[in-house]
DNA sequence: AAGGCTATTTTTAGATC
DNA sequence: CGATCTAAAAATAGCCT
């Protein structure tokens, strides 16, 4: 097979859709996992929160975020 | 010099304090980065909230995250 | 505690299905 | 939309100062 040259990527609006919701697919997952991680690693509480651009909320928190916080 | 090897980490709590602050703060600031990124390159609001395990509280988030989510 | 180094691991862009 | 593959880029554990 050939071998493809990628170039490295830019932090700039991705302006294709599919491969932008791709990303955003992606890089998603990617940063619940770090923020799981974080929270066992180090004992913290961690919690994502985000909105995609058609307004889809997302989010994540560690299992006691809102307890230990008092946030209920 | 000596190569070192290491081994792979297991997601499990850092026993030793030191390396545990290190790798909090390390780890932090790189969730913030993804964060920022993915902000930029998909045009999506994010915010993170962590709290350390004394209780201090580190955040991010895009920048009309509040506002265009009508948080305020 | 904070910053640099670097071998290694992990994430991910782009393709494909 | 989601999964898998892979080379390349990025994050980071452990060490150092």
């Amino acid at each position: 097979m050939v071998k493809m040259m990628r170039e490295k990527i830019k932090i700039k609006k991705i302006d294709y859709l599919p491969a932008r919701q791709v990303t955003f697919s992606k890089r998603r997952r990617g940063i619940f996992k770090k923020a799981a991680e974080l929270s066992v690693l180090c004992e913290s509480e961690v919690a994502v929160v985000i909105f995609s651009a058609t307004g889809k909320l997302f989010d994540y928190s560690s299992s006691s975020f809102l307890t230990r916080n008092k946030v209920i």
